[in-house]
RNA sequence: GCUGAUGUAGCUCAGAUGGUAGAGCACUUCCUUGGUAAGGAAGAGGUCACCGGUUCAAUCCCGGUCAUCAGCUCCA
């Protein structure tokens, strides 16, 4: 039979070959490293043989797919360690994540884990890794699976095997460990030679919040030492920039129980940064046509009953507040508002597209186990704005709003994906309007990414509920996912809220309303910006530009003189003049990641020259006071630091 | 909200089997006037998260509350 390379190579080998055996022919090494192997594009185990001319692909740990595999393998040898360890627990199921594995597992008698017990199962892992067991793959038919499980007693494998019912069962089993899984997996548990179990939490069965809570034991395995020292170096270097580390070092925000959960408080230098960035936007919003309002932090809670929220909603709002007859909420988002202000007088189609923008403060109940530094929040300000356009407008407006999304994520150069947010057809229950509306809008939303070029993913069921949205999505400095900007398109609040136009033919008609934050939350942004800059903000972002440094006391004056010159070009500069020495002004400057140290001594004030030391770079010499302002003007605007100086 | 863990000085953390606590940094004062990442000395600073219970005695044991952390669920 024919057997082809993914380099194109075709070579001849008897039928009914094994995976490993043509891996042997090719190279010792690589036989070694292979972990599995697809064939005509499936994945297989290395020992199965080939009957047919097949292209073929052997996939190491190098690869994602290889990867995969044995992370997968590695979740079933942690399994068979916590059988062994502690005989009966019941398994869930335990697949390969981005990073590692884990395992869902449920010991008898309701015991938890802890993190102190990992790495007893760790050392139970090493020792079953080097026994060298094979995983061993068995075709069974259903009626032997589920006799299998009810012998053991496991209902969480019977459910999943209830699940399966029709389709092709296996089991695979290395030592004393069988489990039902699909495959594939790696030859045995030897190329499994470094663990880390990283950390234990509950998980729900099937991650339904009314079933059973599971212990997921998450963990990450490497056929190298090396690179496990160098992805547990990679996790102490993210907890660095944690920004609820750095919020606290940089005395950028706080958040304390004395106010509330969840409810963070800006301290002066986080505020400096905020107002940077939202002085940034308002000059875009500017520029492409939007007006910017103010409405109240309350409204009445009928408002929000009309848009729907209030039902939809009613377990993450704070209580409404009851005043003489009437009740207020805290209000949960800014839209009612902006609509208010829509019918605040007859629109015309001469008037239209209507572009409202604020920088409205909501508030939340969010479940206090999800509350999380500024990434989740009670109380957080969205960069919000409502465009109410007529339908012919709407695409235009649509990649205006887009475009606008995108510039934040470049200025900052900030990695980004894309999701377009889709409603789940089949939950009819979540999602307001009639079928038609909905796919007359996801059509449009995808026309426009399809248009803009967009690389985007689809996510069903993530649709708000009166519309579709696109979606930008990055992540935190440990890795966790988080929306941000967001664009939605809304034809459901028009009705609710019965917004008119008059259009060309005299005739009132219903506008469309894009919902759009380029930021999102400006915390939620806040945070990852200060893990993507791990601190160090541009000079235009930077809450403290210009420290300036005064070696000895005979100095003061000038330096005094010249931190009045930088305030009046609108700086922010600090000086320090206490009595202590250069090198101890200059540290605590680099820890405050300030991005100009000004260092004045008896030299400088001789020629009239300031020596500049840069952050994280150190001395850059001696300037003119004119050229270091020319480089500071330079810098100081958004996107000054990319060109080069 | 759920599971598990944690909560000691402004910060980072030690600590004792139950007898009211300690370091470094920061802070105050004094000495040092110094050249590109932390000079020296002294002092001050704590209801050991909060509320109950057990005990002669609780920061430590038990229960509850709050907050934080990891994850699950949720997220307009």
């Amino acid at each position: 039979m024919k057997i082809t390379f993914p380099n194109g190579d075709v070579r001849e080998f008897p039928n009914g070959i094994t995976g490993m055996e043509i891996t042997k022919s090719i190279s010792e090494r690589l036989a070694k490293e292979a972990l599995g192997i697809f064939v005509n594009g499936e994945k297989k185990d290395l020992s199965l043989p080939i009957q047919d001319d097949a292209s073929i692909e052997i996939v190491t740990f190098d690869d994602t797919r290889g990867k995969e595999i044995f992370w997968h393998s590695s979740a079933h040898l942690m399994a068979e360690a916590v059988q062994s360890i502690y005989p009966g627990t019941k398994f869930g199921v335990g697949p390969a994540i981005e990073n590692g594995f884990y395992y869902d597992i449920d010991i008898p008698g309701g015991k938890k884990l802890s993190i102190d017990d990992l790495p007893q199962i760790e050392k139970k892992m090493m020792e079953l890794a080097n026994a060298s067991l094979e995983y061993h793959r068995t075709d069974v038919t259903w009626d032997e699976a589920i006799e299998h499980w009810k012998k053991i007693g496991d209902e969480y494998k019977i459910e999943l095997l209830e699940g399966l019912k029709g389709q092709e069962i296996s089991f695979y089993q290395q030592g004393n460990f069988i489990d039902l899984c699909r495959g594939s997996h790696v030859p045995n548990t030897s190329h499994i030679k470094f663990v880390k179990l990283l950390s234990v939490a509950g998980a729900y069965w099937r991650g339904d919040s009314t079933r059973s809570m599971m212990t997921r034991i998450y963990g990450i395995t490497f056929p190298k030492k090396k690179m496990l020292d160098d992805y547990l170096t990679m996790l102490e270097e993210a907890k660095k920039r944690d920004h609820r580390k750095l919020g606290k070092e940089l005395e950028l925000f706080m958040i304390t129980p004395a106010i509330g959960g969840g409810l963070p408080v800006w301290l002066p230098k986080g505020t400096t940064v905020r107002r940077k960035l939202e002085s940034f936007l308002r000059d875009e919003l500017i520029k492409r046509g939007y007006v910017e309002v103010i409405t109240p932090h309350i409204g009445n809670l009928n408002l929000y009953k009309t848009s729907g929220h209030y039902p939809y909603y009613a377990e993450s709002q704070f209580a409404p507040i009851k005043v003489d007859d009437e009740e207020y909420l805290l209000k949960p988002m800014n839209c009612p508002h902006h609509h208010q202000i829509y019918s605040f007088k007859p629109r015309s189609y001469r008037d239209l597209p209507v572009r409202l923008a604020e920088f409205g403060t909501v508030y939340r109940y969010e479940q206090s186990g999800e509350l999380s530094g500024l990434s989740r929040v009670r109380g957080f300000t969205q960069d919000d704005a409502h465009i109410y356009c007529m339908h012919e407008q709407l695409k235009d407006e649509l990649i205006n709003a887009v475009d606008l999304t995108q510039l934040v994520f470049t200025t900052f150069g900030m990695e980004v994906t894309t999701r377009l947010s889709f409603r789940d057809k089949t939950n009819t229950e979540k999602y307001a309007g009639d079928s038609d509306t909905w796919d007359k809008a996801e059509k449009e939303i995808k026309e426009v990414a399809d248009q803009m070029g967009l690389k985007y993913e689809i996510g069903i069921g993530e649709a708000s509920f009166y519309g579709p949205k696109i979606d930008f999505i990055v992540k935190d400095a440990i890795g966790r996912k988080w929306q941000l900007g967001t664009v939605q398109v809304d034809y459901v609040m028009p009705e609710r809220f019965g917004l008119e136009y008059t259009g060309a033919d005299n005739q009132p008609h219903r506008p469309v309303i894009i919902h759009r934050a380029p930021f999102g939350s400006m915390e939620r942004f806040l945070s990852i910006l200060i893990e993507h800059f791990a601190g160090n903000f541009p000079f235009w972002l930077a809450p403290v530009q210009l420290n300036i440094l005064p070696i000895g006391g005979n100095q003061n004056e000038f330096a005094y003189n010249l931190k009045k010159s930088f305030d009046d070009l609108g700086f922010r500069t600090e000086i320090d003049v206490r009595n202590e020495k250069i090198n101890r002004k200059i540290a605590e400057s680099e820890t405050q990641k300030v991005p100009y140290a000004i260092i004045i001594g008896q030299k400088e004030m001789d020629e009239n020259l300031i020596s500049l030391r840069e952050h994280g770079k150190g001395n850059i010499g001696n300037f003119s006071i004119d050229d270091a302002t020319a480089l500071f003007l330079k810098l100081n605007q958004p996107g000054g630091e990319k060109e080069n100086i």
